[in-house]
DNA sequence: CTACCGGTGTGGTCGGACCACAGGATAGGG
DNA sequence: CCCTATCCTGTGGTCCGACCACACCGGTAG
C-alpha cells in the first residue's frame, strides 16, 4: 500500500460518512501529514489526484477561500482522461464520436418527453440568437454549437450523461474544427446547422421525443458526412494499426 | 501555471506526437525534473496524476518493467471518478443506473446487428455456464452477472462504452448488492436472470437487434424493480435536497 | 560453466526549509 | 470613535538532499 493512498482512502471515507461535504475543507497538508503519520509530500501527491479527479480545488493563502476545499466537478477530470487516451492512439475517435450520438439522441428523446418551461429553454434559444450573427468564425460559431448541444443534453436531467456530453465535446472540438475546411461551402453549412438546431429545439419544446431523437441523429450524422469524417458504417479502429506499428526501438534509453 | 503541469503537458505532448507510445518509458524522474527545470517532487505529482489517469504504470526496480511505463487503462481513472463523485451525493445513483440502462441496450443493439463468431460470443457464454452454479452466493453470482454484462457491452465494438459500462457496473455493484434482501426470493430471481441472459445472448446471436435491446432493457429495469430499487419514471435527484441540508456549520474549523 | 553477490538505477519516502499569497489582528493616525 | 496601514499567521507551492527498498545485471569466486 503506497502512502498517498491512505488520504485518498481517508478523503472517500469522509466523504461517504458524511464528515465531508460540499463546500468543506481538508484539514492543512502538514495536519492531516501528521494525523495519517506521513510526510507532506506523500499527502501533496494525494491532493494533486484528488484535485485532478475534480473532488478538491485548492487555493493559496488564507480565509475560507484558501486551502483545499471539497468541489463536485467531474467534467474536468473526464474530458483529461478522454484527452490523454485520446492522445495514446488507443480511443478511437470514431467511437467517441458515436458515443456522442447515443448520448446526444437519448437525451434529446428525453428532454423532448419531460415537460419544460420556458425557463428551462431560454438557454439553449440565447445560444441559438448568439449563433444567427453572420459574422462568426467557423471557430466561434463551433463553439455556441458546442454549448447547444451541451445544454441540451443538460435538459434530460442526467447529470452524469450530461457531464459526460461536456467531455466529449471537448475532446471532439478540435477534431471537428480541423475538418471546417473540407466543407465545399462553410457559409451554407452554417445556414443549414441553424436551421436543424431550430426543428431540434422545436421538437424538444413541442414534446415529440422520436422526432427530436432522430432530428439530432440526423444532424449530427450529416454534419460529419459533409465533413467527410469519421465513417460510421464501420468499425474503424486506430489502435490496431498502432499496435503492429511497434517496430521502431527508438526509446530514450 | 503549476510546474508539475509542465509534466503533463509534455507527456501529453509526447503521446501525441508519437514520441511516447504504448509500453514506451517516461525518462526517470530525476532525468525529467532536470529536462524541465523543476524538481523531482514537481514530476513526481505529476507522474502520480498521470498513474491515476491510467496513462503510466510505475513500478520500482530495474529492468524494462520498472520506471513509469506508459499504458492505456482508461477503466480505473473512470471507476474511480465515479466513486469519488457519488460519495459526494451529488450523483445521483439513479442517473448511473439510468446511463448503464442506455448503454447496455445500445450495446445489445450493436452487438446483435454485428455479424460476431462463435469464438468472439465464447467468453460470454462460458460466464453463462459458470452462473447455473447452483451452489453460488448472490454476490459471487452477480460478480459473474457483471462480467457478463460487460463482456457483452463489449461486443458492440465501441471501447469507449465498455470502458464506461465496465466503470459504471463497478460502481452499482455495491449498491445492487445491497439490495439483494429486498427480493421475496433470491432463488427463484437467479433462475430468472439465468434465463434472460440466455435469451438476451441468442438474440445477439441471431441477429435481432431491436429484440436484442428489449430484452436487456426488460433484463434491467425488471431486476431493479424486483429489488425495488432507482424509480426510472420520475427524476430523483439525490443532490438537491443535499445542497438544502446544508445547515450544520460543524465544520472543523 | 555455474552460482553467488555486490553495483547501479529505479521509484518511494522523508524532513526540513523557503517562498508567495491572502486574510485577519493590531497599532497607528485622523 | 472610526478608519487605515501595517504586521502576523496560516495556507499551498516549490525545492533540496538524503535514505530506503527493490530488481536487474554483470563480475567474480567456486
Amino acid at each position: 500500500m503506497k502512502n498517498y493512498e491512505l488520504v485518498l482512502h481517508r478523503v472517500e471515507a469522509d466523504l461517504a460518512a458524511g464528515r465531508l461535504r460540499i463546500g468543506g475543507r481538508l484539514p492543512g497538508e502538514r495536519t492531516l501529514a501528521e494525523q495519517l503519520g506521513i510526510s507532506r509530500p506523500s499527502v501533496r501527491e494525494a491532493v494533486r489526484v484528488l484535485e485532478a479527479m475534480g473532488v478538491v480545488r485548492t487555493a493559496t493563502g488564507s480565509g475560507p477561500e484558501a486551502g483545499a476545499v471539497i468541489v463536485a466537478e467531474p467534467v474536468s477530470p473526464l474530458t483529461a482522461v478522454l484527452r490523454l487516451h485520446l492522445a495514446t492512439n488507443h480511443l478511437p475517435m470514431g467511437d467517441v464520436v458515436q458515443t456522442r450520438l447515443l448520448l446526444e439522441s437519448w437525451s434529446a428523446r428525453e428532454a423532448a418527453a419531460r415537460e419544460l418551461g420556458a425557463g428551462e429553454l431560454k438557454v439553449a434559444e440565447e445560444l441559438l440568437d448568439r449563433m444567427d450573427d453572420a459574422g462568426l468564425s467557423p471557430e466561434e460559431f463551433h463553439l455556441l454549437d458546442a454549448e447547444f448541444h451541451v445544454a441540451l443534453s443538460g435538459l434530460a436531467g442526467n447529470v452524469l450523461i450530461a457531464a459526460v456530453m461536456t467531455s466529449l465535446r471537448s475532446a471532439i472540438h478540435g477534431y471537428v474544427l480541423a475538418a471546417v475546411p473540407n466543407l465545399p461551402d462553410w457559409e451554407a453549412t452554417a445556414v443549414g446547422l441553424r436551421s436543424e438546431h431550430r426543428a431540434i429545439l422545436a421538437a424538444v419544446r413541442g414534446g415529440e421525443p422520436e422526432h427530436a431523437a432522430e432530428l439530432v441523429t440526423a444532424h449530427i450524422r450529416g454534419f460529419y458526412q459533409a465533413a467527410q469524417l469519421t465513417p460510421f458504417g464501420g468499425t474503424q479502429r486506430g489502435a490496431a494499426e498502432a499496435e503492429d506499428d511497434d517496430r521502431a526501438d527508438d526509446e530514450v534509453k
